[in-house]
RNA sequence: GGCGCGUUCGUCUAGUGGUUAGGACACAGCCCUCUCAAGGCUGGUGCACGGGUUCGACUCCCGUACGCGCUGCCA
């Protein structure tokens, strides 16, 4: 069940989880998953003026959300760890003895450089192919500051080796860093793992995504009202593709299919659309149980006064067709659970600029006081008979219906809805209408 | 500047010497229809450029341009 397989996402903590991020963790996951591997979480936190515990905690959370589990690392445990750079100084030591020993490093102005054997370096990359680096005019590297904290490069070389990284995964900027990396490996007489550089996600534009940018941090998308899977699924489509036109994927099969030479080298832009697109497709898509587990959170903190149950399911159903985003399922739902829900001044002015339009809603009121068994098929065909009885469209009636029992000209199916609110509530709120829109 | 990587519709992609260059998002129009969606149908837009190699290049090679990355005592 477990195999030598060990990938790790190390993350820096100085802000939010960022969808390059997380499209790295993702790649990472969906490789361990599918080799039955192991995943390490490891936060790296050598520069200590620059990372906070909420950005940890962030990372923490994106990654849930996303539903990216790790198996190793922070706030998993394990035995290679600790999991956090700040905490690992006395390994760091240990392995710069190492190089010390072999006259590897040398002292420059108080910090500490790493002597380059500067002889080319060739990178067998799983994504990129063979590339040779010519390494005869780089300058040594840096791997200690003069106040003693470390550079990059050292502790993500020596984490990888002590952390038994088999595969390393990261953005494709650190491709140039790598020849530095195996430089690092040999000279702590270790074999290098493989790497695999993944393309970039770039804006639209074609310009680097920055934290400033829409929709580059995952907070964002719970925000809005994504569904994760959704969302997850969209950061597998970028770089990577079933090659069969398949878009919308269960994830299961996604793991199945994944593999490191299936990605694309070619650096991909974040589209909006498409994700908005899919989300779409998801919450059309998915069951109503989930639906309603996710559209719970934005219910309540929208302050709508409903309990889970069957009453709430229902309002549901008629409504997770017409919904994109999670975050509009309160304006979605509201007036069924609200009296004094709002009456949308453009629908108002929309279907009741006609005075005849509240004689009409009248005349329904009459009608539907006459129906026996309050069912969406009755409303209908009352709905109808009225309208032809009267030489009139059915939609004259209905949109005036709309509005009166809704507050607005866009919603469920009419007839659905009638039916959800009870015969009662209906005549009543229809009853209201001329002096609400009065008002 | 040096080094590295990349370049198929606006965007994500399929395509590995011979295809009417396929799909999806977005866009436009039509159909369906109680609104809005969804769904169905139709449409336009693409192989960066120049040289080779070859009977034949989107596919292979070289160059140019453009983009991105690295070139930090950031990660």
């Amino acid at each position: 069940m477990s195999s030598d397989i060990r990938v790790r996402f190390a993350p820096s903590p100085t802000g939010f989880l960022h969808v390059g991020g997380a499209r790295t963790a993702l790649f990472n996951w969906l490789y361990a998953r599918k080799h039955g591997g192991t995943l390490v979480l490891r936060i790296e936190d050598t520069d200590k003026n620059r990372n906070t515990t909420e950005a940890v905690g962030a990372i923490y959370e994106g990654l849930r959300w996303l539903g990216l589990n790790w198996d190793e690392g922070a706030e998993a445990g394990g035995d290679l760890g600790p999991y956090f750079q700040s905490e690992r100084n006395a390994i760091y030591e240990k392995h710069l003895a190492v190089l010390e020993e072999k006259g590897a490093v040398y002292e420059d102005d108080g910090s500490i450089r790493f002597r380059s054997p500067r002889k080319p370096v060739v990178v067998n990359d799983l994504v990129c192919g063979s590339i040779e680096f010519d390494r005869s005019g780089e300058p040594d590297m840096t791997i200690r500051r003069p106040d003693g904290s470390w550079i990059f490069h050292f502790v993500n070389v020596v984490d990888d080796l002590e952390m038994k990284i088999s595969h390393v995964i990261r953005g494709e900027d650190h491709l140039s860093n790598t020849p530095k990396h195996i430089e690092l490996y040999e000279a702590l007489g270790a074999r290098p793992p493989s790497f695999a550089h993944i393309p970039l996600i770039l804006n639209r534009d074609g310009s680097k995504m920055s934290k400033r940018d829409e929709g580059a941090s995952i907070a964002s998308y719970v925000e809005q009202g994504y569904a994760p899977e959704a969302v997850r699924n969209y950061l597998c489509l970028l770089g990577w593709s079933p090659k069969d036109n398949r878009e919308k994927l269960d994830i299961d099969e996604v793991i199945q299919l994944f593999d490191l030479d299936k990605v694309n080298r070619r650096n991909a832009a974040f589209d909006i659309d498409k994700c908005f697109w899919l989300n779409g497709q998801y919450l059309l898509q998915m069951p109503i149980e989930r639906f309603e587990e996710l559209s719970l959170p934005y219910i309540q903190k929208a302050g709508i006064a409903v309990e889970s149950g069957d009453r709430l399911r229902g309002a549901l159903t008629m409504v997770k067709e017409k919904v994109k985003h999670l975050s509009d399922v309160p304006d979605w739902i509201r007036y069924f659970f609200e009296e004094d829900y709002a009456f949308d001044p453009d629908s108002v002015a929309k279907v009741f600029a006609e005075p005849v339009a509240l004689e009409r809603l009248a005349q329904l009121a009459e009608k539907f006081e006459t129906i026996e068994a309050w069912t969406s098929e009755n409303i209908e065909q009352a709905l109808k008979q009225l309208a032809t009885d009267n030489g009139l469209k059915v939609k004259d009636y209905v949109h005036a219906a709309r509005v009166a029992a809704s507050g607005r000209s866009v919603g469920p199916s009419l007839y659905h809805m009638l039916e959800y609110l009870g015969k009662d509530e209906v005549l009543k709120r229809f009853r209201a209408t001329p002096a609400r829109i009065a008002a």
